[in-house]
Formats: structure tokens, sequence, C-alpha cells
DNA sequence: CAAATATCAGCCTCACTGAGATAT
DNA sequence: CATATCTCAGTGTGGCTGATATTT
């Protein structure tokens, strides 16, 4: 079946752009694979995570700072809620907005999820010593922390070279 | 309008994994940027690549040295060959091939779509010195090369946790 | 009125699956 | 017959847009 192993050209091999996209999609397969006992994504987590670093927020500020759209907040929250992991009222000072909390549920619901992204982590690097993860943080961060603010991407009207 | 910037929350940011998600979705957006003024994507710059470097090929090796849907391999080729810049013929010696040969126009392609991807890769490093980029690319391929041959993704029945 | 929030419906792309035709 | 290749049609997901209702 020869499922895997084939060397990339050595021009793709070369391309940063290229292996951060390849690397990344081993990582979502793991950590995919992690939470699918959970039933969850990471999407519900990263919303977790927010909640109890920042405390109560708006979907709006959920969203921006965790880099996910509106729309998909909205229906993360909804499954959050649904598991009453989250609490989602209105806000008082502000009728615009819903104010979502994290429960007691939803904070033993991030632990769990924690530990297993953990070890999805562990499987992606299982080779890595702590000195060189916190290297490849590092970097990484730095190309974060450095990222233009682009526009998703244009349609794509179609032309010929 | 506060399009980005918002501090992400910090157990998100010490997972490798969702850096690598984050990081590649900005090195996807610069690179579809690049490409989109040739009105082509990557995996037509993927197609090139392992053409050029490893010479005529069935489709089904160009998909697994470059990790390519065969379907979505098949598209790739029929825009190409659509373009003049590849060839594609039986394999005289096993009528269940098709042999994909680059033509003069698509070498002439490739090395154009390289200058505008190396462009895109100064966009993301702008600050990275040679030795920077090297050390990233290195620890990117070092989780490649150890990254577990893993099934896409389960078909996701739903649970309650 | 302009701007912001939440929600919903839907689009589009991409990765992938399944099945059929052909060939080994 | 089992396996492999190519092709196409179709599925499902994820990221995103647009429109609406509501409130500031």
């Amino acid at each position: 079946m020869e499922t895997g192993q084939h060397p990339a050209p050595a021009r793709l091999r070369a391309l940063p752009s290229w292996l951060l996209g390849q690397a990344a999609v081993a990582a979502h397969r793991l950590t995919d694979h992690a939470l699918a006992g959970a039933g969850l994504r990471r999407h519900h987590f990263a919303m977790l995570c927010a909640l109890e670093e920042f405390g109560p927020s708006s979907q709006t500020d959920l969203g921006r700072c965790t880099s996910i759209d509106r729309s998909d907040v909205a229906s993360a929250i909804n499954a959050l809620a649904d598991g009453g992991h989250i609490d989602r009222t209105p806000d008082p000072t502000d009728g615009r907005r819903n104010i979502i909390t994290i429960t007691p549920a939803g904070t033993a619901l991030l632990d769990r999820l924690g530990t297993l992204l953990d070890q999805a982590q562990d499987e992606l690097l299982h080779s890595w010593t702590p000195t060189e993860r916190n290297d490849l943080t590092a970097q990484l961060t730095r190309i974060l922390d450095a990222r233009p603010t682009l526009t998703p991407t244009p349609p794509a009207t179609d032309a010929q070279p």
C-alpha cells in the first residue's frame, strides 16, 4: 500500500511556508484524533481557554483573541452551552452583547481536553527535549507576532498566465 | 475596526500544534496572495516542482511525493495541461498509467512561481537572518520526518462528554 | 444615523471518498 | 482474481460572507 514517506521535491522542502503547512496538517490530525474521544473540537478548547484566562467575555472578544470567526464562535458556544460547560446571559450594561462565563463543568472539561492535547504534543514531538520544544515554540511565536494582518484570500477570478 | 493583534490565551500559545496551525494560516495567505497574480495555486507549483526534480512521473507518484490527493492531482494536471505547461501521454509499458512530463513552458512557469513564492517567504520571515531561517527549516523538517502516517480524520459521530 | 453585536443561512474551497473503466 | 491507475461525481468540513434584528 505504501501510505507515506515518499521524498518530497527539494524545492518544496526548502519552502518554510510548505513545511509549516505540512507540519500543521500532521499536528491537526494528532489533535483531532486526541479530542475525538471527547466528541469535541479544537474550537471548543480555544473558547474554554480564553474564558478561563480572561474571565467572562463577549463572543466577539472570544473570536478576536482566538482568531475564530464570529459565526464559528456562535456555533461552538451553542454546543458548549448545550453541554452545560458555559453560561450565556445578556450583558445588563450593553444589550447587544452576551456575556459568556465558564462553568465548573467547563473548567473540568478544559482540563480534560488540555491533558488530551498535551498528549498529542508529545506524539508530535516525542523525541524533542524540553529545551528544543521551547525553541520551536519561540520561533513559531515570533512568526505569529510579526505576521501581517492580511485579508483571507481574494475570490480567485481565473486567468491563464 | 481592530483587525488583529489581540492576545491569545497563554494556554493556546503554549501549544505547538496551535502555533503551527496559526503560522500555517499566515503562510498560506501570503503564498496565495503571491500566486494570485499568476492565477495558479500551491498545488500547481508542487506538481511542477516534482516533475522538474524527478522527471516524468505517473499521477499517483506525483500525489505521493507532494502529499496531494489523487483527485486533486488529476484536476491540477488538467489545468496545467490546458495551459501547455505539462504533457500527458499514456505509458506504453503500463496502460494504466499516464506519463506526465513538464514542458519548457512549464519550466518557465515553475521559475516564475518560485520567485513569487520566495518573495512570500521573505514577507513571512522578513526580520530573520539566513541562519535563523535554516534553523526553522531544520526544525520543521524534523517534525515532518518523524510524523506518524495517520489516516485523515474519523467521520465524527457525535457524543456528549 | 452610524457602528457594533449576535445569529442564521448559505457559499466556496479543499481534502477526501466511492465507484467505474481500464489495465496488469 | 486481486491489485493498481486514472477519472469523475459527490460528500463533508471549515472558513468566510451577507443579511437581519437588536442595541448603542
